[in-house]
DNA sequence: TGATTTATGTGCGCAAATGCACAGGGGATC
DNA sequence: GATCCCCTGTGCATTTGCGCACATAAATCA
């Protein structure tokens, strides 16, 4: 049963009674119902309607079509509305991907938004691997790094995380303070192991410590920090973050060249929506915050 | 939200994920389906869809849609089958229609036409008033008189009923029995009120009894019988049933002019599905016994 | 009974939808 | 990392489908 639209004429056909009728409602000329009707009888291999001189009576089929035809009118016609609105309404499901280690800086933002939008129900994914944004798989990511050049994508600058140097209180108690770059080759250091990593923190460390010097090296950033707490080695964390951490000594505070920028990235059919709109707005509002701190 | 085919090429892509195999299922060509997505976004103001080379992936609205038309495929097929198998299964409702005062001769073939199909509702109609088969009042019409010429419709000869002139007892024993035709002027006469009246007997008699001698004149046949049986003159009946009558005395017997034609009537585009013939064949079948007795 | 209105139905010219061919791009595989 | 393959997307030729006008028929009204 290809051909909606056949049915649809029918439909319209039988419930005006006549094929003029129908043809005015949907803004066309009768001609084009007869032969809608014709086209979908044949096909059908039976009488829709029964014609004589003062219009279109549905025979049995056409009645069996007009009840089912009138609930599919009923459906689609929600289903538009759904989605004209869904646009300009605020609900549904919010999907945010990011890179690991900033939840804790991103809660409040959820907290806030969903306060603000209750219809909203927020998926929020962390993971190694990117979730990918013209798969659908999110409606916003944040990603750190150089600036994201993949088409379809609009990225915007959120904030530069400054990153310091920390070492625990346990680390400096036992191998002391670094004076100065000259001395860093002395000490112990905690790090990704990625000699490609492209962050311009662990550039400018390659450039000053050998590379033997990364006594532990993790995968992720999350398993840094942990060992950084746990008296390691020197390790790079945000500053915003280690600060508070009273069992942490900043070794070298953050320098401008260390800024490690977070960018927002939507995929441009979505970037339009209210949705994805106003929950950047509340993004961007919360990160003011993060730097000042 | 007009337009239906568009909206079944947007269910086919977000069923089958990509372009190109929503266009094969649908046996067109890819840029179609392409043109059809585009239009319905534009026409909805929303994306259904995010696309990237490995095909379409469905946003919120798109999978939306999908579960919406996914059951109006569903409720398209079953009418379809339902459409495609109503010429070759015997149910639902079959309305007849016939002159008034033969539904005892009926009630045997409705009983056992309803018999061999459980799963038919029949609507039996008389009235005064013809039932007009092609404003779909009804399937199958028994009319009496010329043979039916209206275009669109199929008139069978079912039977010719044999019509005498019957008196009551009790007329009989006051008036007696006209002996021969020039008797008849002496007798009074029940019968319709109708100079035009194209029955063949009242023209036999019109042309032998001059109209003032119908001395009860009504406008439905029944109302003659039950006059003939309260005595109030010589009428025409059906001998079939008149010979039952134990009060009812056969006047004349029937004569091949009296014969009054009875037709089978069916609109064209019914005529031909299973069980309009269906009927028919009990009904023809019944008949041949209503002459014979 | 005759005029009028309203409806269906058909041939013709044209515009819009379709099919086609090719270009471009991103994954996947080896 | 290079090649291949599949899928998308667009300009152009074609055809299908649409609108228009007119014919026709039936029902209503005066």
């Amino acid at each position: 049963m290809d051909n909606w639209d056949e049915i649809r004429t029918a439909f319209q056909v039988a419930r005006m009674g006549t094929v003029s009728g129908a043809a005015e409602v949907m803004g066309v000329h009768h001609a084009t119902v007869i032969r809608h009707i014709d086209s979908l009888e044949k096909r059908l291999g039976a009488k829709l309607f029964q014609r004589h001189a003062r219009g279109y009576t549905p025979t049995e089929s056409g009645r069996d079509l007009l009840s089912v035809a009138q609930t599919t009118e009923d459906q689609f016609g929600q289903l538009a509305s759904r989605i004209k609105g869904q646009g300009e309404t605020v609900a549904g499901e919010l999907v945010v991907t990011s890179i690991t280690g900033i939840a804790h800086l991103l809660a409040p933002v959820f907290a806030t938004f969903q306060e603000a939008h209750p219809a909203v129900v927020i998926r929020f994914l962390t993971d190694m691997r990117l979730y990918r944004l013209d798969y659908g798989e999110a409606h916003v990511a944040i990603r750190a790094g150089a600036t994201p050049q993949e088409p379809d994508n609009v990225a915007l600058p959120l904030v530069k995380m400054q990153i310091g140097l920390y070492a625990s209180n346990a680390y400096v108690a036992r191998h002391g303070l670094p004076n100065g770059e000259a001395e860093l080759m002395q000490h112990r250091f905690v790090g990704v192991d990625n000699p490609d990593n492209r962050a311009p923190f662990y550039r400018w460390l390659r450039d000053r410590v050998s590379q033997d010097r990364l006594t532990f090296r993790v995968n992720e950033p999350a398993a840094s920090e942990a060992a950084v707490k746990a008296g390691m080695g020197l390790g790079f964390m945000r500053a915003h973050e280690a600060r508070l951490d009273p069992d942490l000594v900043e070794v070298m505070a953050p320098i401008p060249e260390w800024d490690s920028p977070l960018w927002i990235v939507t995929h441009v059919d979505l970037h339009r929506t209210l949705k994805v709109q106003s929950f950047l707005s509340c993004l961007r509002q919360s990160a003011a915050t993060w730097c000042s701190v």
